[in-house]
DNA sequence: TACTAGATTATCT
DNA sequence: GATAATCTAGTAT
């Protein structure tokens, strides 16, 4: 960690970032850092080291394939927005909405690096490996506290938003492939922070 | 280190 | 009624 993380609402991420495509967004948000603030005005923060893209157009894999549903609606809206789905009858996984609205795109949050509010983590995983809380779209969406309430909350509060990174520590390696789909599967859409120990794998 | 099974339910066909 | 953008613990190698 090169230094202190300070929470900073004016250096997050405008309105015009989310509104480009999914890939642009997943590649860029490599290194920015989420932030939460919680009700007795803790603040939960940590790095994005691992995205992945769910495209609009050509992308089986995604949610938005099928067209609107009950379930996806988030992801039809304009970007700036979280979608949060429930998936294998136990994990929440959070996501950035892209594009414009009518689109149907989105970015997976798949690994991060705790940097503040790590006791809270710790107490919403239920486990004090730090290398592993966030690990994980599913892990990462339960150390924020993300429940389905959240789906539709914007990124752009001082409650939650992604602040612009202030250190290039690492570089983001050349796309590879998503895990676990068995459709679209050889879309290389999934963005890594090089070097990162808080990454799912290789 | 690598693979497998089991947990558990909202959503869509 | 089948499936799923997962995780963990367990067993095998």
């Amino acid at each position: 960690m090169p230094k202190e993380f300070i929470p900073d609402f004016s250096k997050s991420l405008t309105k015009d970032f989310y509104l480009q495509s999914p890939e642009i967004v997943a590649r860029a948000l490599i290194g920015t850092i989420l932030v939460r603030q919680v009700e007795d005005n803790e603040t939960i923060a940590a790095r994005i080291v691992e995205t992945e893209a769910y495209l609009a157009n050509g992308d089986l894999a995604s949610h938005s394939a099928p067209g609107l549903t009950m379930r996806n609606a988030a992801m039809f809206e304009a970007g700036g927005i979280i979608y949060i789905y429930f998936i294998y009858g136990m994990h929440y996984c959070m996501n950035v909405v892209t594009e414009p609205e009518g689109i149907g795109s989105a970015v997976l949050l798949r690994a991060a690096e705790p940097l503040m509010g790590i006791d809270l983590m710790m107490k919403n995983r239920n486990s004090k490996n730090i290398n592993t809380l966030c690990k994980g779209p599913g892990n990462l969406a339960k150390a924020f506290g993300f429940v389905k309430e959240d789906n539709f909350t914007s990124l752009q509060s001082s409650k939650l938003y992604i602040q612009k990174s202030y250190t290039n520590i690492h570089t983001v390696t050349a796309p590879c492939k998503r895990i676990g789909i068995s459709k679209s599967e050889d879309l290389l859409l999934r963005f890594l922070a090089d070097g990162s120990p808080f990454i799912t794998r290789k």
